[in-house]
Parts: C-alpha cells; sequence; structure tokens
DNA sequence: CAGCGTATTGGGCGATTGGCCAATAGCCAA
DNA sequence: TTGGCTATTGGCCAATCGCCCAATACGCTG
C-alpha cells in the first residue's frame, strides 16, 4: 500500500485526510462502536498516539470521517447531474441499481450511520442534512422534467421520498443478502418513478 | 419495577425470559455493540456472573434476544391479521403509521438489527428470514383481497415489497428525527397502496 | 430431616479501550 | 548553523470488557 520509506513525513492536511480515509474504511468494515483508535491509528501508518494530535478525541474523529464522506457524495451526485441535461437521463442517473452514490460500500456505511446516529447527536446531524439534501436533489431534477415537458408529476416532493426510500431499503437489504428477487427489487424504484411520472415502462431502463 | 423480596428466586424459564427481556431493552437503548453483560444482567436484576449460566456467551444472547423479539413481532401481527377478514382493514394494519409491529421502540431495534446483520452471521439469518416473513405476510393480504374482489393487483409481490420498503424508510428517518414533511412520509405508503392496488385515494386512511 | 443438584453470587484474570503526556524527530526561518 | 515550532512516537493509566470459577444459597426429592 505505502512504500515505506515515503511514511515518513507528511503535510497535515494529507495526514489529517489519510487518518480520515482510514476511519472511513474501518467504520464501513466493522461499524463505529467496534472501530478503535488503534485500528484507525494501524490502518492510517501511524500510531495510536497522533490520533489525539489531530482529533480531540475519537467521537470527533469518527463524526468528521461520516461528515465527510455524506458530503462528499451529495457533491460528486451533483456534478453527475451537471453534465447530462435531460431529465430522464438524470433520473436514470439517481435510479442506478448500486445507488447513486458512492456504490456498494458506500451504503455499508450508511447503514452504520441510521444506528449509529441514534447515540450520537452529531451523526443525526449529518444524516438529517444529507438525507434533506438527497431530497432536494430528486426534486429539482423532477421539477425540471415537468417544466421541460418530459415529465407528469402530481407531488414531486411525495414521489422524491418514495424514490429514495426504495433505493435506500434495496441497497440495505441488499447487503444483508436478504430475500428472493432481489434484483427485482432493484427496478421497483424506477417502474415507481416511471408511473409517477408519466413515462413508459421501461424508459429509465434503457441506456441513452 | 420489582419487587426487593420477590427477586430471590425465579423459575429458571421466568429468569430466562427476564434476562432476554433486559437484553432488549439495553440493546434497544444503546445498540448490539455497546451493550456489555454487566448492563443486562443490572436491568435483570441478577448479577453478570449469572449470564454465563444461561447463555454460553454474549453474542448467543444478543442474537437470542433479537430473535425472540422478531419471532413474537411477526406471530402478533399475524393474529392481528386474524381478527379481520376484509382485506382493506387487513392492509390498514399493516400500513399503520407506526408501523405494524412494535411501534418506536420496535423499530429502533431494527435499525440496530440491519446494522449489526452486518457484523453478525446469527443476526444477518434473522433479519432475512423475518424480512421474508413480512413480505409473504403482506403478500398473502394482497392476494386475498385480489380473490375477493376488493383490489386489483399487477405485481402482487412488488407491490408488497414498495409497500415494506416504505415503511420502513418512513420509521427509520422519523428516528433520526430527519427531515420536514415527516408526517407526509407516513401516509406514502398508503397512498403507494391504494393505487397499486386500484382504491380510491385515503381508501386506507378512514376507520373502519 | 438429610442430601443432592441447580441457581446464584461475587471476585478475579487477561486483554483491550480511550485518553494523556513526556520525550524525540524533523522542518523551516533567522 | 542554530533555535524553535510542530509532527510524531511510544509508553502509561484507570476503566472496562467478556469470560471463568470456586464458594454459597436454595429448593426439591427421598
Amino acid at each position: 500500500m505505502a512504500t515505506l520509506a515515503a511514511m515518513a513525513r507528511m503535510k497535515p492536511d494529507e495526514r489529517r485526510t489519510a487518518i480520515i480515509a482510514a476511519a472511513v474504511a474501518e467504520v464501513t468494515e466493522r461499524g463505529f462502536a467496534r472501530t478503535t483508535s488503534r485500528d484507525v491509528a494501524r490502518r492510517a501508518d501511524v500510531t495510536h498516539g497522533l490520533l489525539h494530535h489531530y482529533f480531540p478525541d475519537h467521537q470527533t474523529l469518527l463524526a468528521q470521517a461520516f461528515d465527510h464522506v455524506a458530503n462528499e457524495e451529495i457533491s460528486e451526485t451533483r456534478s453527475l447531474l451537471a453534465a447530462d441535461t435531460e431529465p430522464i437521463a438524470q433520473l436514470r442517473e439517481l435510479t442506478e441499481p448500486y445507488g447513486p452514490g458512492g456504490g456498494e460500500s458506500a451504503y455499508r456505511l450508511w447503514i452504520e450511520a441510521w444506528g449509529e446516529a441514534a447515540h450520537s447527536p452529531a451523526l443525526r446531524k449529518t444524516t438529517a442534512k444529507v438525507t434533506k439534501s438527497w431530497l432536494d436533489l430528486i426534486n429539482t431534477v423532477i421539477e425540471r422534467g415537468v417544466q421541460a415537458g418530459a415529465f407528469t408529476c402530481e407531488a414531486p416532493r411525495q414521489t422524491a421520498w418514495m424514490i429514495l426510500a426504495l433505493c435506500d431499503a434495496y441497497a440495505m437489504h441488499r447487503q444483508l443478502g436478504s430475500g428472493p428477487r432481489i434484483k427485482e427489487m432493484a427496478f421497483s424504484a424506477r417502474r415507481l418513478a416511471e408511473r409517477d411520472l408519466g413515462l413508459a415502462t421501461g424508459a429509465l431502463d434503457r441506456t441513452a
């Protein structure tokens, strides 16, 4: 992973980023509660004592780590949407079977975060904020599509909420390996969107 | 909670049940990873040493505790449905705003379980099994309603999955206190069900 | 009542935790 | 080169964890 000799010294900002990246990886694998300072330090190739130099305490480190990823996901998706101007293509991005965010491991982190949010005000605040961002993102795509004449929609915010909920639920249950017909679940969000937005069935499946 | 003098001795089965109940309460409050043997013991009014007499180890205790609640929820819902014979009334039960299961705290436990399932094969197995039971339950109600002529439905299993997903997502995000318009989210599942099953809007809101 | 088996206690063990701190190492300005 | 500031180390601490076990209390059977 890292060249032994090159480990010596890093710019503080890089070091900080490396530690946060290590924390994210650990939390994704083990969950918030089971992630220890020493695990993070080992993964970041530093000693555990250094963590306290960059972060006041363990909770703050984990909270900042999740904050970092969550905001990054949002901004990445935002620029992904900016690349397409056509509403249908944008909606297709948002309903990708692996989730519009960072894919498999990103959802592992989110599942951990939902659980941890019940015990950490900082996590709860971040999850609430980012969830709202997701809803706004979907809602904006819908409303722009309606204005452009591509969609028809009675209750955009409600449709946005249902799309998000189905994507989350699909990703979560896929994580757990639960249940039959998991591939069908993946497309429920798209079929729901197609019906709610006046599109033909399968309109979101076709590749542009 | 418990009379001091009456603490002395309990039948083994009662004791076992009391410990499991204490474990459920602790996990609901603190999550799986942060629940310690001693916490459970204190809540159950026994010493920590006794736990090892009833359960081989900590993980097994927590897994059995969740297993107990999950199965109980399912069977309670089953008998709840048995009380009604009318499909619409049954569907109304299933889409209760607080979730068809045990209410608020029950969903706290489920959120913890979803996270923990990623780290515990036993939890993963239970969540998968009970999720399947929920889907079957909803699916049965739909199909009986279709046969009785009360519903019309193109893809029952897909509709069942969407209803479950929306209920889960609503309950979860309500837990987190996230987002505006959370009351509207609560009825998304009902509106979806009404449309998917050929019912009039609001048909599931009216009290029987 | 005597005796056996189980329920229950409470202490102890090794391992691990987050946080703290004195000491060291490396970088840059003067 | 020197001095000082920051990054970094590694050891230490009290607290706590799950687990184990010898000792005790209790209840039931004979």
